[in-house]
DNA sequence: ACCCTTATGCGGGGTAACGCACATAAAAAA
DNA sequence: TTTTTTATGTGCGTTACCCCGCATAAGGGT
């Protein structure tokens, strides 16, 4: 009976011509995380690079009194790790296990080694990076003007995108930690999707009944982030 | 007399190894960027990319319903356009001058070409868009969590870095824009501000009479995207 | 069964920022 | 000059969100 884990469960390594992939797999390495886990801390140095499967990490700047909001996250369609091959080694936010699962881990040289051959790795890398950026910088304009309901919706969303399941387990008091806003903010944001019929809750999961009803509810950034994705990883053009 | 441009005025340029720079140099076009003017709208192709000498230029992101926010700057420290060599063509924000001023035009195809050859172009460029990943990223936070006033610091602050002077060519109304703010908040904070004796202004002029006050009224924000680019935008290394 | 930790519900008071309307004053245009 | 446009000042009611405290209830562990 084959593993129920593969590399190939994530997109970008899934997007790897076969020989690029076939030299890298030797060294790509199965973990699982765990919730609440920090992948790495500000400033910190890396040792691997982690391609998720079925996790999430959400990449969470926290501020010097202790509030924090959520820049971006990383499913299977990514990887942790970018400022490596950016060049910086370090960047000045964590990240954290938004959702339990695996990903493949490999050694930082590895990944350099390879996008320092300036082919595939390099071209595919940085797309990722360019949605990524979109991602950031959308987490910006949301921050800035919509509420917390619509912000609430536009994080249920990518989160379930990221998902095989339409459950999220994860309380509202961590959901708020990511927004950057109070744990009663979402309370009364998720109470309102809840009673319009649009999700279900209780105690650390939450079930999305009705994806359209949710699309309609959230703000434009949702669509904005998803469109860029698509655009960006579709299949690899020649160039 | 020779002319008060020259290419070197941009950091960017003036950190390329000198062979790379003199392969680029003839097709380095002086262009002036006049205050309001798009360099390139949302989800539009780029003829051209810039580097500033002695303008700045504003990333915005434009809503639906016409808000808008700021996501980044970018003054003769960096350049415009990396979506261009990120892979994606395009980005979903408008690019605008914020203070008139001069930049070097390349054409795309010859950036293209230089960032193929994987060398210092290359390394030096991915450094810089790690750069601003982190000036977006700590904007996003910033909107999230710091006051008008703090944030308006902040803007000042990052504007005043990339002029040779302590005096910005801007209202009030159009500082509200890049902020996401309403111009009556700009109002009423740069009124504190001057009460406090650390600018000056009238009818879109502002001097900044004691920039280290400034700096102590200032959130966290701009001392962690200034160390960053300091840090990365240091002399290339070898790699 | 029991506790006891943890997740959610709820209310009251406070504040930063919003939207709007309008006053004033400086520049630019006539 | 006069007129018009543009930039800034100001007040006022509204709203979304914050901060704090506490009530309630659902799980997990023993």
């Amino acid at each position: 009976m084959p593993s129920p884990h593969n590399p190939l469960q994530n997109c970008l390594l899934a997007a790897l011509p076969a020989d690029v992939f076939q030299r890298l797999a030797p060294d790509l390495e199965l973990v699982p995380l765990k919730l609440g886990q920090a992948i790495y801390e500000s400033g910190g140095r890396l040792s691997h690079v982690y391609f998720p499967t079925t996790s999430i990490v959400s990449l969470l700047y926290v501020l010097a009194d202790g509030a924090s909001a959520e820049i971006a996250v990383v499913g299977n369609e990514g990887i942790l790790g970018i400022s490596l091959f950016m060049g910086g080694e370090t960047t000045p936010s964590r990240a954290v296990v938004q959702s339990a699962g695996f990903a493949y881990r490999m050694r930082s040289r590895l990944l350099k080694e390879e996008f320092n051959r300036a082919g595939p790795m390099l071209r595919l890398l940085l797309r990722y990076t360019q949605a990524l950026i979109t991602l950031m910088t959308q987490t910006a304009v949301c921050n800035r003007h919509h509420t917390v309901e619509q912000q609430l919706c536009r994080w249920l969303l990518l989160s379930l995108d990221r998902l095989p399941t339409q459950s999220i387990r994860m309380t509202q008091e961590l959901i708020a930690n990511m927004l950057g806003v109070r744990r009663e903010g979402v309370t009364e944001a998720a109470g309102k999707l809840q009673r319009a019929g649009l999700i279900s809750y209780a105690r650390g999961r939450i079930d999305v009944l009705d994806r359209p009803g949710v699309e309609k509810a959230v703000c434009e950034c949702y669509g904005v982030v998803k469109l860029e994705f698509d655009r960006l990883l579709a299949p690899l053009p020649e160039s």
